[in-house]
DNA sequence: GTCTATACACTGATAGAC
DNA sequence: GTCTATCAGTGTATAGAC
């Protein structure tokens, strides 16, 4: 495993920092520059600019965020135990979704390039719980009139929401009091 | 009524249009300025500084969504009726919420002041519903095992996080799927 | 690949005339 | 109350030397 030192990964992580901290809009290069010790030219020379270093960062997030998912939801126990693994798995609450919260910047929004990879790990997680979901109706552990897709959307809207709550009050409590009421929502008797 | 004309009121108009669009970062005082017709003086001569200006535009929305959402909320029906007309309300899902969106902004979110708007009228909302929720518990429709709090901020988060999911896809569809689900998980039997 | 120099519009605000 | 002038700093980039 190379443990990689390039000032290309080092310009790439600081953005990832900082568009997670601050959004796109508010992500400047010279912060970026501070941050990770490179100077004007490196970036320029590694980069197109600002939306194309965006873009990377932005892409490595998306795939880190779905391998972490997949994980959870790819492990061990009944369909209602990997989605209560999802929803209570550990979370800097208080950070924000590190994607999620992309959808919020207005230049992200207008740049198919850059909406694309929150667009996909979103609809990918999406497509992971609705699969548990119909899993879960075969087994009779969920009733038969749940829709898979409603309920992931259901799922995914109530952490993505719960980061907004949360954020709002400055505690993560109002998070792990959704997450609690969707999973007495989707107990099994 | 009046229909007030005055300057202070066209330049509050114009922060809450630009907030709702482009975020508290993303909003400069030259596009209040240009989209409002004020003059620089007009705006520091009636407002302290950006700051002072978008308190004065999030109070403003943020009474008028907290309004919205009791004549929702208060209106006639079952208790699962009125959280469904909630859920089903009228909404420009695209556009997101224009108080949740402010979460994101690290800004606001630095802010207590510019803050606390935001979070009293989430808050607010949630202690509507949860009051519902126990009315509908008291009334059979809806389990004894559920807690209000938790079902408030479960219903909550499915619409601030069904913004975030529209608004990654492009299209209102996974907002409504959402809604669905919840509405599937809390009908009455 | 990295550095410094340069550029020009924009940010957020103050000053003082009218 | 509104207008214009002015300002130090930032945002985002290009040019060219090393």
């Amino acid at each position: 495993m190379s443990t990689s030192e390039s000032t290309s990964d080092r310009l790439i992580e600081s953005t990832r920092e900082l568009l997670w901290e601050r959004g796109y809009v508010g992500t400047s290069p010279k912060a970026i520059l501070e941050r990770s010790g490179a100077g004007q030219g490196s970036m320029y020379h590694h980069f197109k600019g600002k939306p194309d270093l965006a873009l990377a960062a932005i892409r490595r997030t998306a795939e880190e965020l779905r391998a972490t998912a997949e994980g959870v939801l790819g492990g061990p126990g009944t369909p209602y135990e990997r989605i209560e693994a999802y929803l209570l798995r550990d979370r800097d609450v208080l950070r924000g979704c590190p994607v999620g919260r992309l959808t919020m910047d207005p230049d992200v929004i207008a740049s198919d390039k850059l909406r694309a990879p929150v667009d996909d790990t979103l609809d990918a997680i999406r497509e992971l719980i609705a699969g548990i979901v119909e899993e879960g109706k075969e087994q009779g552990q969920f009733a038969p009139s749940l829709d898979g897709e409603e309920i992931a959307a259901t799922v995914l809207a109530t952490v993505q929401g719960g980061y907004v709550l949360a954020r709002a009050s400055g505690s993560p409590a109002a998070f792990d009091a959704g997450v609690r009421g969707l999973l007495s929502l989707l107990a099994p008797r």
